[in-house]
DNA sequence: GACCAGGTCCTTG
DNA sequence: CAAGGACATGGT
């Protein structure tokens, strides 16, 4: 972890943080977080939301219910965000591993964070980045979520041949405090989805830090 | 019509 | 390990 890394890590966090201020991000129960964190995989927030509100209308918006529910009847809900088979059965997955191990949802809250993460990437279809998200917004965990935003604005920012090892980065500049992690993360995807451009970086102000 | 979206897994070189 | 493709709908 060199110093300069560190150094720009902490300019990224402080002034987004000054330019954003609190922001309302990600809100809703455990259940709700683990199933929008399967659904938000390669597809924008919007869509997912309705997916939410159709599974909700059906009673399917718990890990309980989709354990038990048939997997046609969750496509017509999830259609709408792509990928809809193959995140069908990663939901049905996830509900199988949450109430195989744990039995319900609300045990998980007295699970370690590492144990609780490890259980998370068992699970066949949950990667890091989902596994993070569930810990973060979903269990309010101190557990850095890192998505390709977080790539964007890191690149911005001229740190230098980091592919890996970002969220350690920004663990170790980070105080121990789960709202700073949300905010954090939030502020990162608010600020990359307008400014950092897939390759370049015009008009980011991140870049100022090179 | 082309390109992209708050990933993950599998297959190749 | 890095890179490329598959998975799929919806918005710009």
């Amino acid at each position: 972890m060199s110093g300069s890394s560190s150094v720009k890590a902490r300019k990224i966090v402080a002034i987004l943080s000054g330019l954003f201020g609190e922001i309302p991000w990600w809100l809703g129960n455990a259940d709700e977080v683990m199933i929008g964190a399967i659904l938000t995989q390669q597809t924008r927030w919007e869509n997912v939301e309705q997916a939410l509100l159709r599974l909700k209308n059906d009673n399917l918006a718990t890990m309980t219910a989709i354990h038990a529910a048939d997997p046609v009847k969750m496509e017509e809900s999830v259609r709408c965000t792509g990928f809809y088979h193959i995140k069908t059965q990663r939901l049905k997955s996830l509900a199988a591993h949450v109430m195989d191990t744990y039995g319900a949802v609300e045990r998980m809250v007295s699970v370690p964070t590492a144990k609780l993460r490890a259980g998370l990437l068992s699970v066949h279809g949950i990667g890091e980045e989902t596994a993070d998200s569930i810990l973060c917004y979903g269990f309010s965990r101190t557990s850095f979520v890192v998505d390709a935003y977080t790539e964007r604005i890191v690149r911005c920012a001229g740190i230098p041949g980091k592919k890996s090892g970002l969220k350690e980065m920004f663990e170790a500049v980070l105080p121990d405090d789960p709202f700073a992690y949300r905010q954090t993360h939030a502020h990162i995807v608010e600020y990359a989805k307008r400014f950092c451009a897939k390759k370049r970086c015009d008009e980011c102000q991140i870049a100022i830090l090179n």
